[in-house]
DNA sequence: GTCTATAGGCAGATAGAC
DNA sequence: GTCTATCTGCCTATAGAC
């Protein structure tokens, strides 16, 4: 498993996606032209043509590679922490090191145009939403029998919560530039679960 | 105090406003043009022109009326409710009427595409997080005060998780088109400030 | 695979009549 | 205040040479 589809053929292809990606995620899908990506490149957008038919077909994959590779994150977590509070703080922490690297998340822009995407893109952005959900769920439920975190009601719930929440926190972080704003938010979300906390321990 | 800057002059500037704000909620500012406006409201793109000089300053006056908006809401709710735990969920409560008139939050939305907006526009998007974040520290800590919330660390950072929980929350329920997903995200990040939790009461 | 050249459309914006 | 007419520039996309 974890072969990849597609070998370092031409890689061509794949620096094209690299260039659209950071211009997607700085500038949002419709903020950005074939022409900006060519121009970084040093190629023509008739060249970009050669690699992709379209605009659409060039945002689905960059979706696709982006999910396939946050995925592959996800795995080397469950891989290194056994214990649930640890994979919750580096999956805070994927978002953490995206805004370190003065990125954002593709699939949080794309939200945010969602009604103007063409349709095989938001299907891939709700099947990324999707797979960081169902991820989150079985972390959850592992913390839950090990007594590491506490949430009232469905595991889902709690979910969806932790990505609103991370994904929420790097949007707003976003006008400040200021990744400590993130960083706070993400703390202060993440202690909600946690079964001990540090802070008053206020028997009632 | 709260006296209008402009009376019901002409309106026809309202009504380029209303139209504008409605597209720049679905489709983000770079996802409408002049004409989609003008397409709505059976006019030109050269009368647009005549209310507004350009649509850089569309976008600013269109933050600016949406902020003045929120702002008397947040009055309206100090008003109303003297309690902080009730006033927190009459905050959430904006947000969740936004989401059932099938409309988001319009500063959420520009974050997104925060880079690409003219200066003035990306000014007014920090003022309006700026006034969020003000009004509901003095929410946290009148509520810390009455013994009704609780939060650990400060409640700048608090209110910075709650500002992004709820625009995190609103983001990603935007794909599936569910106010449910919102409201159970909201509550499970407000759940976490009530000093008395309804659910399980695990005396530790 | 990359180029030149170009099509056809839409963007924001302006001049000037009414 | 709203219109017609028009400009310039950028957009995605294609044809066809190399």
């Amino acid at each position: 498993m974890a072969r990849r589809p597609k070998g370092p053929v031409s890689d061509t292809r794949g620096r094209i996606l690299d260039v659209a990606e950071g211009l997607a995620q700085h500038r949002g899908f419709n903020g950005f032209s074939y022409a900006d990506i060519a121009g970084e490149m040093g190629i023509t957008t008739a060249s970009l043509h050669y690699h992709f038919a379209g605009k659409a077909e060039l945002g689905r994959s960059l979706i696709e590679r982006y999910a396939e590779r946050f995925a592959q994150k996800l795995e080397e977590i469950d891989a290194t922490s056994p214990d649930a509070r640890a994979r919750l703080e580096a999956y805070a922490g994927l978002y953490a090191a995206l805004l370190e690297q003065g990125r954002f998340c593709l699939c949080g822009v794309l939200a945010a145009e969602y009604e103007t995407l063409p349709k095989p893109m938001r299907d891939a952005v709700t099947g990324f939403f999707d797979k960081n959900e169902v991820w989150l769920i079985q972390v959850l439920e592992l913390g839950k029998a090990q007594g590491a975190l506490q949430f009232s009601g469905a595991a889902a719930d709690a979910a969806r919560m932790i990505v609103a929440g991370l994904e929420g926190a790097m949007l707003v972080a976003r006008p400040y530039g200021e990744v400590a704003r993130f960083k706070a938010a993400a703390v202060q979300l993440l202690a909600g679960l946690a079964r001990t906390v540090p802070a008053q321990p206020q028997a009632g």
